[in-house]
DNA sequence: GTGAATCATCGATGCGTATCGACGATGCTG
DNA sequence: CAGCATCGTCGATACGCATCGATGATTCAC
């Protein structure tokens, strides 16, 4: 491999001189410049990140620390992850993974070794226990989703609260009196993520405002616990009832109860789901969605990381950013009266 | 941060001292030894990645590159990283995120800038355009897939051979004399990765073995064309239809399809997919579901990668690794005669 | 009790880059 | 044309660790 001094030899300057080439932090003439930039070229050159980083203190390298939690919203994670590694190179960083079995040390490990030079959090809880640690390290920290407690933390998440209450809206303006919010699966519920809880005070928002009932129904990966959760939304409303389901798993199971009774989709109830447009045009009856934009999410993460390790003023910095969500209707939802 | 010259002077060493407390490489007296390592405990001090990397040349990192394409697969890949990452722990090192979307010069910039040891590509094409760069580089490649080529090459991948005959073979002793196979979704097929003519081919040395008649039917994320399949498969056998249908958006509709006919699985028509036990066991009536392992093959191909790298022989390498796969029968199959 | 062999530790050097101070060359002012 | 600021480049040094050769301290054999 070839070093600096190497590209500095073949272009007839010092090793010094190559590298404010390639920085830009002192003037070079036109001329040196070409010689420089040929040498790299013809060489195939390419700056030594760990001489780099021994020198600059900066790795350009991202820490993200990834849930460990098989088979729960696997896909959907992804999108995370696939969009932030993407985002991180535009601005000319990579990402590292650092997966949650580790625990909160994992944290401390990558810090303390040098290894990123900052932290993206996944799957932040109400009470997570990487907050603390996360809280103590100096370097920046950027969460996706909201603690309890976002002191001195800097936090981005889609905006639940904005969903529901976009949600409750919609479905009122479809002549909806009674609306029923099916929980997200327990997996979900035990994680103690306060999306849920945001995601439904913004359902009670809108159903105050409006003056629509809500009732909130508990949620399951079995049949029987929707089955029976439906069962009070039928009875509840003499109207024609309808339902949202954020959770994957649960509107799949959902549909197809709604369906074994008889109920048309977008004619005798209404529901609004969660997912990819593609996933969801691929429904027997293309199901409305409300869009919680985790690619947009990702995308901030990444920006707010970087204007962060570009300020490097590694005080304590706090913020806390929504991203507005976006609701789809199509044929699974009545239309508006 | 501390460093190792912060550790000797507490502890009342050689800089040299600390560093070979650390690795092992020169014997050291007890004493010596437990009052460096009280002098690391009391100061935290973790070893500096990138002068660790400068000075030994090994950056404990290993590329991982996936493959970015929104929306197909998005779970499986990420059983994939979320093993590869927890995996590489284990043999003490991190795994770095390459994007596709940067092509096959993002592997020549990781490697180049020696950011990482070693490569794993994932999602491998018969004739990917990564190739002819990963056989260039003076690094240990791993992949997962195999090439139409795979000389001079490592490949890991699950033995789709196998799983194709495994299929037949069951479904054959369950009494079906016609057996229908229904291809991957067109946006797999078109991706040219060669595990579907594995596949395929299993199913035809077994359908040989046992004269047995398999069907290979086209697949479509629309119901239309899965509608057809069916029709096909049904008026070509006069016994209980049986279907293998390993893509997971497919068979959810298959299912579909097939309970709208009045046919009942594990009654009428046996389904075989593929599927996480827990979503194998969500459904209605339990999926018999071809594992293909996965996480088995994700451990395996870091396993490789850490013996290369140990190993650090620079030679041309090439081995192929197949991981068998294994079915589970629930209520989805008929019960073997 | 002398020489050789082993053991434990130290000091020095190199890895490849960023950055600072210095210095000659050039341009400008009056 | 003297004096001074600016520009462009160089040399030297630091970053934190691994590693090699050297050296003093022990041990052992005879």
């Amino acid at each position: 491999m070839p070093t600096s001094k190497d590209v500095a030899q073949a272009a007839g300057v010092a090793q010094s001189t190559v590298s404010y080439v390639l920085s830009g932090k002192r003037p070079i003439s036109e001329k040196t410049r070409k010689k420089v930039e040929a040498a790299i070229e013809q060489l195939t050159y390419q700056p030594n990140a760990g001489a780099r980083a021994l020198a600059s203190r900066k790795t350009r390298v991202i820490g993200l620390v990834i849930p460990f939690i098989p088979e729960l919203e696997m896909g959907s994670i992804m999108e995370f992850v696939s969009v932030i590694a993407s985002t991180a190179r535009q601005y000319d960083h990579d990402i590292l993974l650092v997966t949650d079995d580790e625990g909160a040390a994992g944290l401390g490990r990558v810090v303390g070794q040098q290894i990123c030079d900052g932290l993206i959090l996944m799957q932040v809880e109400d009470e997570d226990e990487r907050l603390p640690v996360a809280r103590g390290l100096n370097v920046p920290v950027v969460l996706i989703g909201i603690p309890r407690d976002p002191s001195g933390l800097v936090c981005i998440d889609a905006d639940f609260e904005m969903a529901g209450e976009h949600c409750v809206r919609d479905l009122a303006a479809a002549g909806h009196s009674v609306i029923s919010v099916i929980d997200w699966q327990p997996a979900v519920m035990d994680r103690h993520v306060n999306y849920v809880d945001r995601f439904l005070h913004g359902t009670d928002v809108a159903a105050e405002a409006l003056g629509v009932t809500v009732l909130h129904l508990p949620g399951g990966t079995d049949r029987a616990t929707i089955s029976e959760s439906v069962d009070k939304a039928l009875t509840s409303t003499t109207g024609k009832p309808a339902f949202i389901a954020p959770d994957r798993t649960i509107q799949d199971i959902l549909r197809r109860i709604l369906s074994s009774r008889g109920l048309t989709l977008g004619l005798d109830v209404s529901v609004i789901g969660s997912a990819s447009p593609t996933l969801a045009e691929l429904q027997p009856i293309p199901l409305s969605t409300i869009d919680l934009r985790p690619a947009e999410v990702s995308r901030r993460a990444v920006k707010i990381m970087c204007q962060l390790l570009d300020a490097d003023s590694h005080g304590p910095h706090e913020s806390l950013e929504l991203v507005p969500t976006v609701i789809t209707h199509r044929s699974s939802t009545l239309r508006p009266q």
